[in-house]
DNA sequence: TTGCTCCTCACGTCACGTGAGGTGGC
DNA sequence: TTGCTCCTCACGTCACGTGAGGTGGC
């Protein structure tokens, strides 16, 4: 039977806080094996360590702790089999919901301190890495619409095209001209979602930054196409407009900042360029033509 | 902006009850764009569901709404960083914790399966699989302790040894001889841990069955070593006595039932099996000598 | 005698959920 | 006029946690 301990004793063996082993016993789930009559102290046995496990196990599963005083009562191993199948596939269902949860937040993360890092100032040419997104349907935009009010249009049917708002969402235009058109009208927006299958390749992309709220790039594509005419580069693909910092970091939305890329190719080096991209096969975008 | 919608509405397109929005209203979390100041209606825009991420995602991740409040009165990308840090250290162990938990319940639905579709009344050969678990130190025993007494002195030093309690425990036995005189005096506890160390082989096993509390194995070790004698088996390596049903599936501890196992080598084939055994490197636990 | 442990009882906490009872818009 | 939505206010729920005030054992 184990010896007689105390519930301070008990409970610093089984981890459990003495308070709540009071509540376990007046909710009748969980009894000390005797009590002094006089007293009315509890004595748990160090064999009731073993006993316990079903409570702490079951409880650790967020099952109800009425639920598990009654299937203590009157437990048998069908009735446990049917309730553990149960809880393995409630916990495969936790599984994924803690890593989409986590790909959220690394995201987010890596989005900061891309922006936090950047010298937003300049315009650049820099290597970005690969990046999975989803792209959504094309905008429709009546007259006097701007950046994000399409966005409502989706927002009921996120399912419907698998997207997830908890990720970041950006801009996609066409091409360079459509972005220096009309920089508050995107063609579709784009999330950063790992499990996208649009994938933005890795390669060298004339970079620029823009703080702003939802549309407002100021100047920015004449500053970059001014770069880009200086430079000798070719824009070539869909532009970007990646915001890493919106209302998840900051209240002032004037201090949203949005990343602008473009692919580029180096008009000297176009010839063998165009060469590697009749080999590769696959999606167009992001690649130099 | 977006347009202005109802509670109900915005409650359907953000997936949070009316009533949830109600209370975070009150708390100061996040409240409507706009009231009637007749009718105290709430009136959201569907801009607003983006903003709403910034609750939801953090209150998904457990942080308490208090501090979700006073995050999005004052937030800056530092601030927003260290937090985001701290929660995916945090989800990481969360991880952890979760395939912890599911190897738990995975591995009593094992056990419980084994047992329910055992023959229970029979002696048999059988092929057991090859399966993890936790050798625990070896046993010292005052004069009438029986079998789990001597358990109650590593409850309270389990992260010493890296027991995990949740686990189902059996009793170890160095050999058939040490089994059969004193079957309620396990040489070693055993617990049957996915991520343990010892490794019980895959190979062929004498295998018997009995029923009753903790240490009760009747006369079960007596037929065992009379079906190797009619049969010719020589019985090899340690004893595992698993207890299939305990605690965990029913209240009745005369049910509890315990597969007893023993390697086993067959006389006949004894000269080839040595000389394989000659050869194999590694541990000799459940290997015919 | 003096801490120390233990008891019960009541109330607080967190994030809602659930009516009751009443009002306003189409 | 009639549902329907929305409001506030109060109370319930779940699984504890936290004292207050008192008693018992070494």
């Amino acid at each position: 039977m184990g010896s007689i301990i105390s519930i301070q004793e008990f409970a610093k063996l089984s981890g459990i806080e003495a308070s709540t082993l009071r509540y376990w016993d007046e909710l009748g789930l969980f009894s000390p094996l005797l009590r002094n009559p006089e007293t009315n102290y509890r004595y748990y046995s160090t064999a009731q360590l073993l006993a316990l496990n079903f409570v702490t196990v079951l409880s650790d599963l967020a099952i109800p702790l009425k639920t598990i005083a009654k299937l203590r009562q009157d437990r048998d191993p069908e009735q446990l089999l049917d309730l553990l199948e149960k809880q393995e596939i409630k916990m495969d269902m936790e599984m994924r919901n803690l890593r989409l949860r986590y790909s959220i937040i690394h995201a987010r993360r890596e989005l900061i301190k891309m922006g936090a890092k950047a010298d937003i100032s300049q315009i650049s040419v820099s290597r970005l890495e690969e990046r999975s997104m989803i792209l959504w349907p094309r905008n429709e935009y009546s007259e006097d619409a701007t950046f994000i009010e399409p966005l409502a249009k989706y927002v009921g049917k996120v399912s419907d095209y698998h997207i997830n708002l908890s990720f970041p969402v950006g801009g996609y235009f066409d091409n360079m001209e459509s972005f220096a058109k009309a920089p508050n009208r995107p063609d579709h927006f784009i999330s950063i979602d790992p499990v996208g299958l649009y994938n933005r390749k890795a390669g060298d992309y004339l970079v620029g930054y823009a703080r702003g709220y939802y549309g407002e790039f100021g100047d920015l594509p004449n500053r970059m196409l001014d770069y880009a005419k200086k430079k000798s580069l070719s824009l070539v693909g869909p532009v970007y407009a990646l915001y890493l910092m919106e209302e998840f970091c900051t209240n002032d939305t004037s201090q949203y900042l949005c990343q602008c890329s473009v692919s580029i190719s180096r008009r000297r080096a176009k010839a063998s360029v165009r060469t590697k991209g009749a080999n590769a096969g696959g999606s167009n975008a992001g690649v130099p033509l």
